[in-house]
DNA sequence: ATGAAAGCGCTAACAC
DNA sequence: GTGTTAGCGCTTTCAT
């Protein structure tokens, strides 16, 4: 029941406190015979370090935060997975908070990890994060940040992304090969980075193939509802033919479930395309063309720039940005 | 960057620092007057407490943390998802960690946050804990904790559960009346309670309709390639006709998805269920029947019980069991 | 090679 | 109503 400390080690041992405690850490000027017996005492009475305690001390522990706007999206899982395979590997172990895409939680999440003195934090920001200031404050205070994917751009903080405009350029030419006669973005909100370039992507590739005038992207949320819901106002606006470039795999569902409610011929009339490869794309009817996004990869490499920065703040100095490769990924939807 | 103490608001206020932790604390000795001049004060100065110290005086802090299998798993994301909703309306903030179904991750996670001072741990354990050992250590020195779905039946401490044993066993008999000739079980490792009690279930159906002779349960793992094997090893082993209870919706999404590949006739041939209403069960073709678990309702359950012997630790003394309803829903696999 | 002692930031028992 | 002081468990400088 009672925590058992250095102190009992020491007492037990006739020993000082420090000498435990140097024992434990494996200090290097210390006899191999000391070394062995306390940590043998420690086995003994069953000793686990207090780590709050060494957090005070040292303002730092072993733990890695994240933050992502919502675990059960399969990309954010995915990320989650590679950052904690690389952390447990470094000997690091990690904490996973959501914002639920609300920036009241982000903060109370973010402000928490820190007061936890977590060594660093990697996050992907919410949509309704407009401003960059509470993690700019926390940045100021020195604390090791590093986002992945949805970030802000005037954090100079190390970054890994995927290059959003070329993939989306790319897939609106791939559709307009296919002889859709135009394309429409179902986009996000726009103050997000990732949504602004996806957008712009989409832009150029339709006015390099002299379709300025017939640039149509509506601004959503980046659920699978709101691109139900966009859909049907596509509809209503009484666009019948054309191509959709969803911002991400949930829009695109929803909206093809709302075209195939309205009996509209796909890939025919009307297509449709993702952004992520999330699984349910291939198990749905039709399957879903769509860009995949290396989640597992982009987890991974956030994680090595976090723990490099926290093993070497100097290089916090030049923080790199980490450009990850995507793939079109092409199926019945187009 | 250098962090503001107490200390620092007690120089610039000539007062000394009980009185501005008091004042901070809302301490009912004092007056008014000097709690708001030092509340405006901290304010001036952006003071935050130094939480680390006080949990390492307290022995506490107000975080919950939360262990689950993975969090992509949708029941287990929504079960999050519930106990998040109570946990911040009443002032605790959550951590979030995975076992990967691994109990060797599992015993790192437990620890770690019982390291951190933790207020209490709700878990859901992994499908390879096989002893409760490392959960018995940590109650013996008192750490709280909750079970919800998959526990041990050992350890004496609040949980959330469902009946699996009702629902397995209703399941089973829904599908014998709608004309199969038998049903197969897909079950999962019979050391987790919840697959032993839908095993259970199942097989006191099959010998109520007098079907003992054919009962055929597999036991293997929870995932979709799970069920994906399974499939093909049930075609391999002769069986041509019947339906399927998996332990879970991936299993079933799984072995559907390999029945398909077989050209199998569903529901004409063979017919399949899951369990936990996962929301791609609606997505696929056909749309597969299956159990509803209330996971929201389980997360919300879990927080609440946890909460309550947080604030009166004497509660632990009769720990409540609490099981929540589940419903049948019928769609086209069966 | 080992010990004594200070201190991380906070709370609370004890004084007045 | 407010101040003094000890101490939570640990690390680390300074002695020896």
């Amino acid at each position: 029941m009672k925590q058992i400390t250095i102190k009992h080690i020491a007492a037990e041992l006739n020993l000082s406190v420090s000498t435990v405690s140097r024992a434990l850490t494996d200090y290097p000027n210390l006899s191999q015979a000391t070394k062995d017996l306390v940590k043998s005492k420690a086995k003994e009475l069953g000793y686990r370090p207090n780590i709050i305690a060494r957090s005070l001390k040292c303002s730092t522990s072993d733990q890695i935060g994240i933050i992502v706007p919502e675990i059960r999206h399969i990309f954010f899982a995915g990320a989650i997975h590679g950052i904690e395979e690389v952390a447990y590997k470094k000997g690091f172990t990690t904490i996973i908070a959501q914002s639920n895409e609300e920036v009241e939680r982000e903060e109370i999440n973010l402000n928490s990890m820190y007061l936890h003195r977590v060594s660093g934090i990697i996050a992907s920001i919410s949509q309704t994060s407009t401003s960059s200031e509470h993690f700019k404050k926390l940045i100021d205070r020195g604390v090791n940040i590093v986002f992945f994917d949805r970030d802000f751009e005037d954090l100079n903080v190390p970054k890994v992304k995927i290059d959003d405009f070329a993939a989306a350029y790319k897939m609106t030419k791939f559709m307009l090969s296919r002889g859709f006669k135009k394309v429409i973005h179902f986009g996000g909100h726009l103050h997000l980075s990732i949504c602004r370039l996806r957008r712009n992507g989409y832009e150029q590739a339709m006015t390099e193939a002299g379709l300025e005038k017939e640039i149509l992207a509506y601004e959503s949320g980046m659920l699978e509802s709101d691109g139900y819901l966009l859909a049907e106002r596509m509809i209503k606006d009484g666009i019948k033919e054309g191509a959709v470039l969803a911002v991400n795999d949930p829009v695109a569902v929803g909206a093809l479930r709302r075209f195939k409610e309205f009996n509209i011929d796909i890939p025919g009339k009307v297509g449709v395309a993702g952004f992520s490869n999330n699984p349910i794309t291939e198990m749905i009817t039709p399957r879903l063309t769509t860009i995949e996004q290396p989640f597992l990869e982009m987890g991974r490499t956030a994680a090595e720039l976090l723990i490099e920065i926290i093993k070497d703040p100097s290089k916090k100095e030049n923080p790199k940005t980490v450009i990850l490769d995507t793939k079109m990924i092409i199926r019945d939807t187009v």
